[in-house]
DNA sequence: CCCTGTCATACCCGGTAGGTATCACTGGGG
DNA sequence: CCCCAGTGATACCTACCGGGTATGACAGGG
């Protein structure tokens, strides 16, 4: 093999020894021995000529290379699982009748309705639409879709999504609200700050596990959007959310703006290298929204 | 092998075939004999399930699939060459010496002089700058060079270079100017339009081979800027370019800023995934020139 | 009709990926 | 103090498969 290309195999091994910092568990893993696992690694430091792990006494830590390693590595795998199924998807399809395009969708769950439907509603009717499906995601994985082939667009909300290493085009800003119990004295205001909300006495901020805001403050746990609606009902606690969580609201809830929250845009972003006719036509119908 | 993992060299075999759309050439590009090749795509077509290739008799085509599989395999191709090559740069040159970081900063050739004078020497005054490669490049292959690993960090120059897929923030914008042999009477304008200089008696444009205006137009052929710069003195031909070629003007030439030429914007530019030091703070002192 | 150029098939060989058994080393506990 | 548990490395074998050569099938053109 020539010494300067990288098998696909040799990265996937080596990003799992990375990640575990274990040969051991690291070749369980992958479903191999550990033998062949070792001689792999040492394979490829020989190849690339560079030294990759530190092998301690009692464990495996990273050189700087190895670290680079990881991250190039884990981009190029990510870009190869890509290419297989975006291949998969362009040409399995076929069996199955006409010239059938589809293009998948990522939408962090449960955000943008009224956008998504009006987005979906209008590309339908294009003439030459292709079929959509909607892959809805958690939190902050929609980057991650578009990037191991998963998705081929996807709906991203700044500041929470980065936008690095996509093209995008800007769909809605939208601001900030506040959400609080009903009867709650600050709901009579006409606006609030976020100083205001991060402090109410006795309406702790929910922690919401993959919400990032997590580990300080002393707030309930809460799992899911209906949970937190529910505490906030109850005059347990409070939340910040877009302007359009305002469709979801309860008779016992009530919105009131927040004048310094960074606003939330909402984009439409893809693979730079995109070159499908079905993507473009998306695009240019969101962008006409 | 996992049926849903491509294999580097697979990629190769299918990209080769597919840019040469004959297995013989692309079996002699890549060394080898053209049965296996032959038989690798077939495997490759059964692993994957999709028919890549249209065997016509007396030649090749692409598939809708193989299209797909030709563009996202040479994405992938690149992140894995880019993967080997910052490694090795990363772990290399370690022997040579400390904890050295050495960054390939990639700028096209003879352009920005003035900027990345300014650029590189306020970052080596910076106090644990690292060393920086410049790597002169064609026109407009930048971005080729940040994929595939063989730079770092690029100053690109819209709307020329794309900056689709990278990271960027901008460093400066310039306006553009005519450049026409001293004595003519265009030269007394203050301003031009790009009208008129795409239309003057006598001057026509020069044709320059990697600069995209080569097909129309009579102009004279030229290779390097320095045969423009002559042509122009002898009053044979005009050239448009950024402000900042008044740097290297000769006596002989006079400028004069075109009105209706969208203006030149400098961008530093790096693959969105980086993480180094180095790159954050070469970042950092080029966006407080 | 043969000849040429194309890709596919048939068959063989060597390298190497992977498995099993074992070693070398270190640190902790009885 | 020594033994044991747990780590990664080494030794050796096997089987698969990637690659080579020779040849076939098929279509077009002189």
């Amino acid at each position: 093999m020539a010494v300067d290309t990288l098998e696909t195999r040799e990265l996937r091994y080596f990003v799992a020894v990375a990640e575990e910092l274990h040969f051991g568990r690291a070749a369980e893993r992958l479903g191999m021995a550990q033998p062949p696992l070792s001689r792999a690694i040492q394979q490829l430091e020989r190849r690339i000529g560079v030294s990759l792990l530190e092998r301690n006494r009692r464990g495996v830590s990273l050189t700087d290379a190895g670290d680079v390693l990881l991250h190039e590595g884990r981009a190029a795998l990510d870009a190869t699982a890509a290419a297989a199924r975006r291949t998969r998807r362009a040409g399995g399809a076929d069996s199955s009748g006409g010239p059938r395009n589809r293009l998948v969708l990522a939408v962090k769950a449960a955000a943008s309705h009224e956008l998504l439907q009006k987005l979906l509603d209008a590309y339908a009717a294009e003439p030459d639409a292709a079929e959509i499906e909607v892959l809805p995601s958690g939190m902050c994985e929609q980057a991650e879709l578009l990037r191991d082939g998963r998705a081929d667009v996807a709906l991203m909300h700044t500041p929470f999504n980065s936008l690095a290493g996509f093209d995008s085009e800007e769909l809605m800003t939208e601001g900030r609200i506040a959400i609080l119990p009903a009867g709650h004295p600050l709901a009579a205001h006409k606006t609030l700050s976020m100083a205001d909300v991060g402090d109410i006495p006795g309406l702790p901020i929910a922690r919401w596990p993959s919400h990032g805001t997590y580990p300080p403050g002393q707030g309930p746990e809460i799992h899911d959007q209906t949970q937190l609606a529910q505490l906030i009902a109850l005059g347990r606690t409070v939340a910040v959310f877009p302007d359009s969580a305002r469709a979801w609201l309860w008779a016992e809830h009530a919105a009131v703006p927040l004048a310094d929250a960074s606003p939330i845009v909402t984009h439409i972003a893809w693979p730079a290298h995109s070159r499908s006719l079905a993507l473009a036509g998306l695009i240019r119908t969101a962008t006409q929204l």
